[in-house]
DNA sequence: TAGTGAGAGGTTTTT
DNA sequence: CCTCTCACTA
């Protein structure tokens, strides 16, 4: 057979596009889009139109006939994964609705469940989360007697953070604890042993915690050569968002992913690292062409996004960082209002200016979705609900504890979980020790009686437990799986057995059963959507809904609401007016990170993600602090009090310049309502 | 063996 | 401020 080379018309005037990619792109993105074959790098700045090129190289692939199922986005968050998909879906027509995509953990999990049984993994493992597996950590813990008070034995979270941390590095657990633990030097062996107990449980249970999803992920493209070119054949382009974010091990993924062909595009800015805590670095982004040799590297620097003024302070403030890769960011966007710094009494005063200004903004006509408050952690905000309750204004909040953290949540769930894999030992766990009567000693007894038996539900029914008090527990709950497992139902309506048969002991369990009852109620209105149990769960562990945190309900429009976000959440979005709130040393930066320039380095980024997220107006608020119940937090050992100033905005040389100071007067006038 | 109450300690960000 | 742990009692 003869074959024909024909060469694709990139860029040919012959080729008639539905978009005309050039005019409505500069020249850089325009290189980036109108190459698709071979690594490429993008180094994008904030606000430079870096998914925008992500997207539009998408239509492009597709208008070249590229199959876009054979397309592949990936990222590390759930949020900028979404923002992908979403925009993905509305750039050309329905084609590019059919791209595939997701987060790495999201991806790992289709493709193990798929080609799992490769590397003896079985397709119906289950997920934990994390407190899925602290709780199997603690439980090894105190099997191994760890747990004596005299000695200081790291606890279930750091324990964690260790593993983790080793995992996503890449490097032994002996170097993270040199590196960042050295206190616990001494506790190696014991913490290796740990290490191990909790691997040989999960293997045993069918369990995968979120690391594994990528390690296993890696190691069946690894040990498996025709399955690697199975999906690397499949996926033939392949393109990385927030590039910065990813740390080594999904670097490594990538690199397999693409072996086939190196159809690689990875976009990201340096400047927004901020994950180094789960082993993300931003050194990272360097290091891709090391990973893909001969890759081109191209740089965006046009703003799209924020007036001059901000520009300004944000190359500012990011001029302070210590180590950085020169990319000067500019634009062409008019404005001429720069940058408010309040200096705020306290908390109250602060959340009171917040919702003063959101209520004439919107009067001026800038929507309420279109206005976000940022804070560094999540009870920042706590004040501020309260001051926005009161007024009436509706809003969402993102970022913090998750609604599928949440103990009730997780307690329903429980009953589901062991509907779909019999073997989720920690589900059993969760659900037996609901029964009044039963504690870890009785659990672990009935639950052993299940496995032995691999998997029989009757087991409950044993005669051995006939004369407990417990039994007519066990019956009903017996009862209540027997009928649900194989059985047609929908999910919704499994689950809502299960809440049927949980309400009295949840009532029971919790004081504030009440407010939590709405949690579950949307938690049923959520199952609605499945139509297998598996995808709930999957779900509920990898995409979770951010439903519980909603304040007011949404007076105008559904979408009508102020944003409320941690800075992490925040990250790739953009809204008109950005609140950044406590922004106070210890709080902002954040205490722990204080003593570590690496680590106050990244809070310096954090610190300019959130003011690049601003394209109009942009308030920067110091609350001084004194009244309030987190006084505990205003002095460290050496007697510092955190009542200054983040250094973030002491330390700008031209802060006076760059932006307006703005001072309050107070009334005493009641807020208009909403 | 399960349930309770006092005391200590740590406090972020995400999949 | 909340969560977790330990020791005590029934």
């Amino acid at each position: 057979m003869k074959k024909y080379k024909v060469k694709k018309s990139t860029g040919s005037p012959k080729k008639h596009y539905l978009i005309d990619y050039q005019a409505q792109l500069n020249p850089q993105q325009y290189q980036a889009v109108a190459n698709t074959e071979g690594p490429y790098l993008v180094i994008a700045g904030a606000g430079t139109g870096k998914t925008r090129t992500l997207i539009y190289r998408l239509a492009y692939l597709v208008e070249n006939n590229i199959n876009p199922r054979s397309i592949l986005l990936l990222t590390f968050t759930r949020k900028a994964a979404q923002e992908m998909m979403r925009r993905a879906a509305t750039i050309l027509d329905e084609r590019c609705r059919n791209v595939s995509g997701g987060t790495f953990h999201s991806f790992a999990n289709f493709s193990l469940r798929k080609y799992g049984l490769h590397i003896q993994i079985h397709p119906n493992f289950t997920i934990l989360d994390r407190t899925d597996a602290e709780d199997v950590i603690n439980m090894i813990r105190t099997q191994l007697k760890l747990n004596k008070k005299e000695r200081r034995f790291p606890r279930k979270t750091t324990l964690m953070d260790i593993i983790s941390k080793s995992i996503n590095k890449c490097i032994s657990i002996e170097k993270v604890l040199a590196n960042e633990y050295p206190h616990y030097k001494d506790e190696s062996p014991d913490i290796l042993n740990v290490v191990q107990h909790y691997r040989d449980f999960k293997q045993e249970k069918m369990a995968m915690d979120y690391d594994d999803l990528l390690v296993n992920l890696k190691k069946l493209l690894e040990t498996n050569n025709e399955v690697r070119q199975k999906i690397s054949n499949t996926y033939r382009y392949i393109m990385v968002d927030e590039y910065q974010d990813t740390n080594r091990l999904q670097a490594e993924i990538t690199v397999l992913l693409a072996s086939e062909h190196k159809n690689v595009m990875v976009v990201g800015d340096d400047s927004q690292s901020i994950y180094s805590f789960r082993g993300a670095n931003f050194r990272n982004i360097m290091d891709f062409p090391k990973f893909f040799p001969g890759a081109t590297v191209i740089t965006l620097e046009q703003n799209y996004r924020s007036i001059k003024p901000i520009l300004d302070l944000t190359n500012a403030i990011i001029e302070q960082a210590k180590e950085k890769y020169s990319k000067e960011l500019f634009s062409e966007i008019e404005g001429t209002q720069k940058p408010v710094y309040i200096d705020a009494v306290d908390e109250d005063e602060q959340a009171a200016f917040v919702t003063q200004r959101v209520l004439e903004l919107r009067e001026e006509g800038v929507p309420l979705h279109k206005i976000a408050v940022l804070f560094r952690a999540s009870w920042h905000a706590n004040e501020l609900e309260v001051e926005l309750r009161s007024a009436n204004i509706p809003y969402v909040k993102y970022g913090g504890l998750k609604f599928t953290e949440a103990a009730h949540i997780k307690d329903v769930v429980a009953y589901m979980r062991v509907l779909h894999n019999v073997f989720d030992e920690i589900a059993w766990l969760r659900l037996l020790l609901l029964i009044e009567g039963i504690g870890p000693t009785s659990a672990g007894r009935i639950l052993a009686k299940i496995v032995h038996s691999g998997g029989d539900l009757n087991q409950l029914l044993s005669q051995d437990f006939a004369k407990k008090k417990f039994f007519n527990d066990l019956q009903k709950v017996h009862a209540l799986l027997s009928r649900l497992t194989g059985s047609r139902l929908k999910p919704a309506e499994k689950l809502e057995a299960a809440v049927e048969y949980y309400n009295p002991l949840f009532e029971l369990k919790y004081e504030d059963y009440k407010r939590r009852r709405l949690d579950l109620e949307s938690l049923l209105r959520i199952a609605e959507r499945y139509t297998t149990l598996e995808q709930m769960l999957t779900d509920m562990a990898l995409e979770p809904p951010d439903t519980s945190q909603v304040g007011a309900e949404p007076t105008g429009s559904e979408d009508e609401r102020l944003v409320l976000s941690t800075i992490h959440s925040a990250k790739g979005l953009e809204w008109h007016s950005v609140f950044i709130i406590h922004l106070v040393d210890g709080y902002f930066p954040a205490m722990q990170s204080l003593e570590n320039e690496e680590d106050l380095e990244e809070e310096r980024r954090l610190f300019y993600v959130a003011a690049t997220r601003a394209q109009k107006n942009l308030y920067f608020i110091t609350p001084e602090l004194e009244s309030r119940s987190y006084r505990w937090h205003t002095f460290d050992h050496s007697g510092l009090i955190f009542s200054e100033p983040s250094r973030f905005i002491a330390e700008l040389p031209d802060f006076d310049e760059l932006t307006e100071i703005g001072v309050l007067e107070f009334e005493e006038e009641d807020i208009k309502p909403f």
